[in-house]
DNA sequence: TCTGGGGTCCTAGGACCC
DNA sequence: TCTGGGGTCCTAGGACCC
């Protein structure tokens, strides 16, 4: 059998080259995108360019703060759309490729991440390492936008491989470089392991990545869970059995949350806030063709706390007031005690239709 | 002057039914 | 004196990812 080959395609800085593409004399300086660019506001870091990342902005971090370790850097709001656009480019440009001599078969992670795998019926792939080099061309070459490429003997490894081929490379990963490449790293270097579970983790004396591999997989699933257990177990010996998958992605759920510059203490109009944004998850959700079958509320008060309710309606609707009462219903099972920070809201929608 | 906004998936416990 | 057992659905919450 012929090895099977997968990459990983991640775009470098995404948010910030698109941003300096369309204002290149932004090119070099310290860029950070976030919120609605204004670093006296709640907001976080999207993106830091490579500049800013040098002065310790990153992203998930306050704008605030990102001002404070970096006063001269240029504050730009997120842009959605622009950022729609170029991931659509990038993307159109991954499934115009051929690998073997047959088109490729492209899933794609988010706006600027993709699994590239061999199409049904390949021929000889030849060098993958080749390959990666020719998608990082392809890609520069249509867009403008430089990426990394991970190679892996499957989806874990190449998804792994990624970061250590940034910026502007491309590393592999497979069985046989794994242990030594990932051994001694911590276990949250896996894909699917956070802070929460890398402590657990320590708590029954596994550290690294070999400590996971070679723990007793029972053990994991009576302490971690039958499905969780056994999944870390997997991570830690690199093993993923997953195909590239290209069939469209299908939503499950939209939400909207806001982070309030002001603290809400009137409790009226919380509700009103609550309304406002089940309009806006509405909009998403007739555009899915599909309706709503459960409502969720989620409220971060100040200080951090967070509390979330959801119930499933009576028969899936879309109707915008039915929604947003019930959603406004679920403040009643709210202690509604303390200032609200943020508040957002969530419309689970109907499976969809068979055969989809 | 802390900590976004969009998601996915899993688990525990209670209610309820047969 | 002893309170089954299996299954599904619902809700709240946790964890993770980009």
């Amino acid at each position: 059998m012929t090895q099977q080959w997968v990459l990983h395609v991640d775009l470098d800085q995404f948010i910030a080259a698109v941003e300096v593409l369309r204002r290149p004399e932004l090119a070099g300086l310290p860029v950070v995108v976030g919120g609605r660019g204004d670093p006296t506001e709640r907001g976080v870091v999207a993106t830091a360019s490579y500049e800013a990342r040098a002065f310790g902005v990153g992203s998930g971090m306050p704008l605030r703060i990102a001002a404070r370790k970096c006063p001269d850097a240029v504050f730009l709001p997120v842009d959605h759309e622009a950022y729609n656009v170029a991931s659509d480019e990038v993307m159109a440009t991954l499934r115009g490729l051929e690998w073997g001599g047959v088109p490729v078969v492209v899933q794609v992670l988010g706006w600027d991440e993709a699994f590239v795998g061999a199409g049904e019926g390949h021929g000889d792939l030849g060098d993958p390492m080749e390959q990666a080099e020719r998608i990082r061309a392809a890609v520069l070459d249509a867009t403008a936008l430089h990426c990394s490429v991970g190679v892996g003997d499957n989806k874990l490894r190449a998804k792994i491989a990624t970061d250590f081929g940034k910026p502007r490379g491309v590393w592999r990963l497979t069985a046989e470089n794994w242990f030594e490449v990932m051994g001694d790293r911590p276990t949250t270097a896996l894909w699917g392991i956070g802070s929460k579970t890398g402590k657990k983790l320590a708590a029954l004396g596994i550290d690294t990545v070999t400590q996971l591999a070679e723990s007793d997989a029972r053990i994991l699933a009576a302490e971690i869970g039958p499905t969780m257990g056994p999944w870390y177990h997997r991570l830690g010996r690199g093993v993923d059995t997953s195909a590239v998958d290209a069939s469209p992605w299908v939503p499950r759920a939209h939400g909207r949350e806001e982070t309030y510059q002001q603290d809400l203490e009137d409790w009226a109009q919380v509700a009103e806030e609550v309304r406002t944004l089940t309009r806006r998850v509405l909009a998403d959700i007739d555009r899915e063709g599909r309706p709503a079958a459960r409502v969720g509320l989620k409220i971060r008060f100040k200080p951090f706390f967070t509390v979330s309710r959801s119930l499933t309606l009576p028969a899936p609707t879309n109707d915008p007031t039915t929604l947003a009462d019930a959603a406004v219903s679920l403040l009643d099972r709210v202690e509604q005690d303390r200032p609200v920070r943020l508040l957002g809201v969530r419309l689970e929608m109907t499976p969809p239709p068979e055969g989809y």
